[in-house]
DNA sequence: CGCGATTTGTGCACCTCTTCACAAGCGCCT
DNA sequence: AGGCGCTTGTGAAGAGGTGCACAAATCGCG
């Protein structure tokens, strides 16, 4: 059993960038690869990808570079995605319908176990292989299928009342696509993934480069550090 | 003019949530809201949102709040939502057809001016009331629709040639859904979104509530802070 | 076998962000 | 008018993250 490492939260924010970067690595056939590389391939700073994978009490080689496939194999069982973990789909719409036909979950650790709605019309119909079905069998179906984790793409009013079916059943990690604040208990993570959000902080910055050009002689040597970090 | 007030980018992350929250303050009738009850309706921390209103200079009122409508007037001018911004979605499979489809968007200022494909045979379709065209004709439409935002839903292998594209015809913000890093020159803002990056952080909080439970006696005071910021 | 080229791992200084705690300000009630 | 309770705005301390710069380690080659 590893011993937890105890990584800083933004490390481990970037382990998975780190993880696809080497898959795209191991796929062009190199065996080893420097923190240079990788932290190209992975659009950080290579002092930043040493110090993340310092963390992990890493396998590098000085003079050489890392082992790809150690490397990913390390990285995998941090993140603990040596095992295949089942996610619940609750709201099969609009997005819900994008997401279960997304093929990039099963290539990257995780199988959508079971799609969910609460419209009866929608009850039924089979996507990608999968049959919808209502949400009140969700805590059925969290024990058959053991869910890990559940994906909320409901609308904003019903995510409450969704994300507290999902944590009855045990379910302790929520990805939110809803645009609401969600109420857990303590134990419970919750990520949230809001497009409004991310296209306003867009805007803010087009907003501010705008005012900058329109600015008269303003000197060249504002501050012009671009692509924003996740 | 509003001189620039240089806010600092975890401020600016958390301005949409704010204006969601006020929005739906809004619409309960409230005409001021406190510190407090802003900072709860979007998940933050009292003093976090008072320091980061207190950047924009803010219109609070000692003793009583602030004004609601005052307040998102404020936010909306900061983050230059005050004229509509046009958005190019270029990639209209899987996921631009959820994305074409929803209504979030002009909700919060933004409109979808125009989606773009390189199937010829998506080019044509008719999506909410907008007709796919084909990505040969992104110069004239950046143009006749004066896009300012371009969101790339294609595969991974054609997203960076989809941003050269986009940046040639002068856009300067990007919401990229492949899970890939684009290269853009200086003065271009990238703003990425990836699912399995989401569902692996997330699976690694699973992977170490599970070793900590499994833990013998573990004493119960360890730090257990959850409901991860974005 | 030793040397130079290369690359990792990390101490350190800097910076940003967070959080506490409290003075200053405002309105209301007497 | 004055006092009291409530709420903002902010200084300061602390926590966390970043990036530089370099010593230590390893390999390949002569
Ligand atoms: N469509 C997008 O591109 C997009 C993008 C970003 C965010 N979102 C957000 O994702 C969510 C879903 O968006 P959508 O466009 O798919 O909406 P939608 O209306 O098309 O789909 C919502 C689905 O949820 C189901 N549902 C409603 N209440 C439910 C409940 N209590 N339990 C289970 N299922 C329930 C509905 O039956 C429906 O099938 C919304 O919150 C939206 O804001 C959507
Ligand atoms: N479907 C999802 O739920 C989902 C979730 C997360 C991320 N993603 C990512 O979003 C992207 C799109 O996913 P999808 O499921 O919609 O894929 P998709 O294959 O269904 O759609 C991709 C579309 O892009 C078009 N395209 C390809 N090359 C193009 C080019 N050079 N210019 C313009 N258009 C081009 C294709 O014709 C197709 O219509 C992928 O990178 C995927 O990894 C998808």
């Amino acid at each position: 059993m590893p011993a937890l490492p105890e990584l800083p939260e933004a490390t481990v924010a970037r382990l998975p960038e780190y993880l696809r970067a080497l898959h795209a690595i191991a796929e062009t056939g190199h065996e080893t690869v420097s923190s240079e590389g990788l932290a190209n391939a992975a659009g950080v700073n290579s002092a930043k990808l040493r110090k993340d994978l310092s963390h992990l009490g890493s396998y590098g080689t000085r003079g050489v570079g890392y082992d790809v496939a150690l490397l990913i194999e390390q990285i995998e069982s941090v993140l603990g995605l040596t095992q295949c973990r089942s996610v619940a789909l609750v709201g099969v719409g609009n997005l819900g319908h994008a997401l279960a036909g997304y093929d990039g979950f099963a290539s990257r650790g995780f199988r959508i176990a079971a799609l969910l709605d609460a419209d009866p019309s929608r009850v039924g119909e089979e996507i990608n292989g999968l049959v919808v079905r209502h949400v009140d069998e969700l805590p059925r179906v969290a024990v058959e299928e053991s869910i890990s984790i559940g994906v909320i793409a409901t609308p904003a009013p019903a995510a409450q009342a969704v994300a507290d079916q999902l944590v009855a059943v045990g379910v302790t990690s929520i990805l939110n696509f809803a645009p609401c604040v969600l109420s857990v208990p303590e134990g419970v993570d919750v990520r949230k993934v809001d497009l409004a959000i991310e296209l306003q902080i867009l805007s803010f910055h087009e907003h501010r480069k705008a005012s900058l050009t329109a600015l008269p002689g303003g000197l060249a040597a504002t501050d012009t550090q671009e692509a924003i970090g996740t």
